[in-house]
DNA sequence: GTGGGGG
């Protein structure tokens, strides 16, 4: 029995018959190529049959967005004093919560529902597709940690005092329990500790960072929150990620498990009118969640201040340390007003971890604990990945075939979600256009198009109004969009980190789904890491592209993963590495790779401002 | 070189 549109999709497609030839002796021989106007037929209906958008309106009745003065109510915590010493780290099941009175929490029955109609309406018979997390995907996943005394999992959320109002609102959310990733990373996070975590795409991360922020915040133990200039705001917590729209999805989800708590989240992101972001932070923020560039302009404006940070979450953050991001996140994290590491919490994750931005994200930690969870930073087995020799001058139609295929078995009579990523924006507009001109109602996102048109992409997308999305790699990282049956890479990324990151665009939360990647001469680069990683995710690997990998030339390079350890699960902790640990930093404490727990995490922060001893100025940045 | 991220 199909459990998902990806199954019989994978199904049809074992039908579909691929027609493309080649002239290189390595790629595989396929039947003659059929032009696309010949295999094309007309297509008006299947729009119609596509899905209602789902209800968005909450069940109070109030309108989804926020635009008048509910939150009217000044807020009278900012309160004085620095960072309230940071201690009471390990405590755990001690002090009371702090009911965090004041002016929000006056408004707080007028607090819009973040759960619309779902809140307390317990279905009978909900739909497998919707009814949560697949757990049973979960067990048995290889962890491993490293780092000075370790705090043990937990196996329920019952386990982990988070407090009543915030143990609601994961009910409200439907967990039942901890995923692995939350399972290692929450007693970590409420231990007080800096924490670096590598957890497979669709696994869980953005709750794994957000509980014990909201929670730390309800404890109140920071003391006294700086409040000197009236209209500048000064967050408790910042979280940064990559995209707008994934800070969009964050500040949703996030407010969904702050719901009720008393603890304010706020997005702020560019390309939208930045006076209603100004408004929303001059009525108060514990939590704010933002992208990079207009995070960096409000600091400028002196509208937000990072002095009170307590806590620094960085989504994707090998992404964010990376070449492009570096200096922006520098600036915001070392040269604004922003506490240091070892006063400051710092929680990193993603589904990646390459060593060199390992070696980087080091100057943001202190005495940090590595955690990975799942194999190979990625795609459970759970995704089916095929891979095509298709050329380029081929790549439409055979994309049409695979469109074909999946449309004939749409299942419940809906055309499955595929989403289609390329390399360049002008690539998006153009594949887009031919889509819709042959019959396939398609849309697209890249960051040539302005804010509202993306976001009105990603929901007809969504909704299913438009099946089919074609997008750069804005939408390779983080989204969350369920039932994505198909990813195609008509074209494969140069990293095979962005690779793994695009296919898990499907299969999250434990369900299955499809990736096909389109592979020519131009790709050989990737021709060995990814055929390694199929193989490390239990995936058939094309005999003609184990045949490029196998040419010394092709893929052995920088874009091998781990540093050719291969077959290791998760990504390895760069401190275990000798060859990355040369350069006499004592990075590492010791190794605890069997959770081997002494205690409670003694009072707090290990000292030093950050584990910066190690590697000389030259590794820094070549933007510094 | 592409992409992302402030006007």
């Amino acid at each position: 029995m199909p459990t998902s549109w990806a199954d019989s999709v994978a199904a049809a497609e074992n039908t579909a018959a691929g027609s493309y030839g080649s002239s290189n002796s390595l790629a595989p021989n396929r039947p003659t190529y059929v032009p696309p106007h010949l295999r094309n037929r007309p297509s008006s209906s299947e729009a119609a049959a596509a899905p209602a958008p789902a209800p968005v309106a909450a069940n109070t009745g109030v309108p989804a967005v926020s635009g008048g003065n509910r939150w009217a109510a000044p807020r009278n915590d900012f309160r004085s004093g620095g960072y309230g010493g940071g201690g009471g780290g390990g405590g755990r099941g001690g002090g009371g919560w702090n009911n965090r009175s004041g002016g929000w929490d006056r408004g707080r029955d007028r607090e819009v529902n973040p759960f619309g109609n779902d809140d307390g309406a317990e279905q009978q018979f909900v739909d497998q597709e919707n009814s949560g997390i697949n757990f049973d995907a979960y067990e048995d996943i290889p962890v491993e940690t490293s780092g000075d005394n370790v705090p043990p999992p937990v196996n329920t959320f019952a386990e982990i005092d988070l407090g009543e109002a915030l143990n609601l609102n994961i009910r409200r959310c439907k967990y039942v329990k901890p995923t692995p990733v939350q399972r290692h990373a929450i007693p970590i996070s409420l231990g007080g500790r800096d924490l670096m975590a590598c957890a497979q795409t669709g696994s869980g991360k953005t709750a794994a960072f957000c509980f014990p922020i909201i929670s730390g915040i309800m404890r109140g133990q920071f003391g006294q929150r700086a409040q000197r200039m009236p209209r500048t705001a000064c967050p408790l917590a910042l979280i940064l990620s990559p995209t707008r729209e994934l800070s969009c999805q964050i500040h949703e989800e996030a407010r969904k498990f702050a719901y009720q708590t008393g603890v304010k989240v706020v997005v702020a992101y560019g390309g939208a009118p930045i006076n209603q972001q100004l408004r929303e932070l001059e009525r108060g923020v514990d939590i704010l969640v933002a992208t990079p560039g207009r995070l960096v302009d409000l600091l400028e404006r002196a509208r937000v201040s990072l002095q009170s940070i307590q806590y620094l979450a960085l989504d994707e953050a090998d992404r964010m340390l990376d070449m492009g991001f570096e200096p922006q996140i520098r600036k915001i994290v070392q040269q604004m007003d922003m506490p240091p590491p070892g006063v400051r919490q710092t929680m990193l994750f993603s589904a990646t971890f390459p060593k060199e931005i390992q070696r980087l994200a080091s100057d943001f930690l202190a005495n940090y604990i590595f955690l990975a969870v799942g194999r190979v930073g990625s795609s459970t087995d759970l995704i089916v990945q095929r891979v095509e020799y298709v050329q380029e001058s081929d790549k439409r139609s055979h994309l049409m075939d695979l469109l074909h295929a999946q449309r004939a078995n749409g299942a419940h009579g809906k055309q499955a979600l595929t989403l289609v990523f390329v390399e360049t924006k002008k690539g998006a507009d153009s594949l887009e256009y031919w889509l819709c001109m042959n019959g396939f109602p398609a849309t697209t996102i890249h960051g040539d198009r302005s804010q509202q048109e993306r976001e009105q992409a990603l929901r007809s997308f969504k909704s299913g109004n438009t099946p089919i999305l074609v997008a750069t790699d804005v939408a390779a990282r983080g989204l969350d969009i369920p039932h994505v049956a198909h990813v195609v890479n008509f074209d494969l990324p140069n990293d095979i980190d962005d690779y793994v990151h695009r296919i898990g665009r499907t299969g999250r939360a434990g369900k299955s789904g499809l990736a096909t990647a389109f592979f020519n001469d131009n790709n050989t680069s990737m021709a060995r890491p990814l055929s390694e990683l199929m193989q490390e995710s239990n995936q058939e690997v094309p005999a003609w592209l184990a045949r490029y990998a196998a040419r010394v030339s092709y893929g052995g390079g920088k874009n091998r993963r781990g540093g050719g350890g291969g077959g290791r699960f998760g990504g390895r902790d760069f401190r275990r590495d000798n060859n990355f640990n040369r350069g006499g930093g004592d990075y590492y404490g010791g190794g605890n790779t069997n959770n081997a727990y002494g205690g409670a995490p003694g009072g707090g922060y290990g000292g030093g401002y950050g584990a910066s001893g190690g590697y000389g100025p030259g590794v820094a940045s070549a933007w510094d």
